[in-house]
DNA sequence: GGAAATGTTTGATCTAGATCAAAAACAATT
DNA sequence: AATTGTTTTTGATCTAGATCAAACATTTCC
C-alpha cells in the first residue's frame, strides 16, 4: 500500500482548505495547546483489517481519531441488513460524544491506527478548553451537513446518480487533503459501496460497467478507477 | 388548532427525559444565565403557512429556534426533486452554525413563531459562554444521531417499515415532550410524508390503507391517526 | 504453482414501488 | 348548498433495481 507515504503527506496539512474544518488534526491542535494534559486523556491503538473497533450495542465510552488507514461505520438494521454511514479517513473522528450506546458499528478497512479519547475525560477537558469545545462543535456541524446531503442521495437519487456522486465526492475529498485523486484508489469493496449507496452489489457493478462503456472512467482494477471525463461524471451526479 | 395550549405545556418542561438534551429550551437556558446579553443577540419573528424562512442557496446568517408551530427543512436536488430532512417542533433548532450557504430550505408548516439568532453574534457569545458552547455541541450531536438513523431508513427499509417507523417515532417524540400521542395529529401533508420517507404520495397512501385494513391504525381523518396496536406497528418498523 | 476462497461481473427473471389516470373526499368561497 | 380547488385514495400499468444464478478474476496460502 501507498498509505504510509500519503499519511505522512497528509499530516503536513492540517485543515481542509474548503470548509476550514476538516481534517483538523485534533491531536496536533491539542499538542500545540497543552501537550501534557492531552497525553493524559488519549492513547494509541491499532486494529487489523475487518476487526470491529466497537459495535452498535456497546456502551459508548470513547471517541476515536484516525491516525492511519480507513474505517467504515455502519448501522445494523436487523437480520443482517447493513447501511454504511460513512467511510472515514485519517483526521476523521468517530465514536460518541454522548453517554449511552454507540449509534453505529465501526470496523477497520485494512490496518488502522487510531488515537483513543476516553469520553468522560475528554468531556472534563472540554469544560476547561473553549478552543477544543468550538472545534468539536465545528466538526460535528460539518458531519451533520454531510449526513443531510446523504439523505438526499439515499432518498431521491437513482443508481447512476448515486455512483457518480460517490466518485465525485471521493475525488474532491482526496484533492482537498492533497492525495492523488486520479486514478482514484477505492479502499472499500463493491459490497461496501453498495451498502453505502443503498444499492446491491450487482447494481453497483453494472453502473461501473456503464461508466466504463460510455468512456467516463477507465477501470484499471476493481479498486483503481481512472476518471476520463470529470465533467460528464459531474453531470451524471446531479 | 390545539397548538397554543400544547406549546404552553411544552414550555413547562425543558429537557427530553430520554436523551436529556432536547427539547432544551435554549432561550430559557440563556435567560437564566444572562438575560441582558441574550436579548441583544436574538429577536422574535413570525412566519405564515408555506412561507420560506430561508432557501438553500441563501447566505447563512441566522440560527433559529422554534417557539410555536412546525417547520420542515428540505434539500432541493434539482428540477424539483425534494428530500425532506426533518419536521421540526417547538424547541428545535435550525439554520446554520457555519458561514457559507444554508444546506437546506426551511418552510413554515402552519403559522410559526421563531427566535432568531444572528450567527455571528451568537458565535461571539458562545466564545464567552462555555455552558452555551456545550449545549450547542450536545444539540448538534443529537441531531447527527437522528440523521444517521435516517440513513438506515432511506437506504435499507421498505415502504411498510418506513411508514411504521415514522409513526412510531412521532408517537414517541410526542410522548416524550408530553403531547397527546394517540390519536396522532400529523401537521404535514401526505406529500410531505412521502418526501420525508423517500417514497411517492401514492405509496404512502397505500401503506396507510394497509395499516387500516389490518387494523393496526384507525384513520380518523387524513391528519388524525389513532394507533390501535402499538406492538404490531412496532414490529413492522424493524 | 495450483487449489481454495473471496470478490467481481454479466445474464435472466421478478417485484416493490413508481408512474399514469381517474375517482372520491375534504376544504374554502360565495 | 353549489362551485371550485386541493388533497387523498384507489386502480392499472410499467420499470429500475432486486434477486437468483453462473461465469470470471483476483487473492490467499499450503
Amino acid at each position: 500500500m501507498q498509505s504510509a507515504q500519503l499519511n505522512k503527506e497528509f499530516n503536513e496539512k492540517n485543515r481542509c482548505s474548503e470548509c476550514n474544518i476538516r481534517p483538523y488534526s485534533f491531536c496536533r491542535c491539542l499538542q500545540e495547546e497543552k501537550l501534557k494534559e492531552f497525553s493524559n486523556i488519549s492513547s494509541d491503538k491499532k486494529f487489523q483489517d475487518k476487526t470491529n473497533i466497537f459495535l452498535q450495542q456497546d456502551d459508548a465510552k470513547n471517541i476515536y481519531n484516525i491516525t492511519e488507514g480507513n474505517v467504515k461505520i455502519y448501522q445494523l438494521i436487523d437480520d443482517g441488513r447493513i447501511q454504511i454511514i460513512g467511510f472515514l479517513y485519517p483526521g476523521d473522528f468517530f465514536g460518541s460524544y454522548k453517554n449511552g450506546k454507540y449509534n453505529y458499528c465501526a470496523e477497520a478497512i485494512g490496518d488502522v491506527r487510531v488515537c483513543v479519547f476516553e469520553q468522560k475525560k475528554l468531556d472534563e477537558y472540554v469544560d476547561k478548553n473553549m478552543v477544543l469545545a468550538k472545534e468539536l462543535l465545528n466538526q460535528t456541524s460539518h458531519e451533520l451537513t454531510l449526513a443531510q446531503d446523504r439523505m438526499g442521495v439515499l432518498g431521491k437519487l437513482d443508481a447512476t446518480e448515486r455512483l457518480a456522486k460517490f466518485l465525485i465526492n471521493i475525488s474532491e475529498q482526496r484533492k482537498r487533503i492533497g492525495w492523488q485523486n486520479n486514478p482514484l484508489s477505492l479502499p472499500m469493496t463493491r459490497q461496501d459501496i453498495a451498502d453505502y449507496l443503498g444499492l446491491t452489489i450487482e447494481t453497483v457493478s453494472r453502473e461501473v460497467s456503464k461508466l466504463k462503456t460510455s468512456n467516463v472512467v477507465k477501470v484499471l482494477s476493481a479498486k483503481q478507477i481512472y476518471i476520463n471525463d470529470f465533467d460528464k461524471l459531474s453531470n451524471l451526479s446531479k
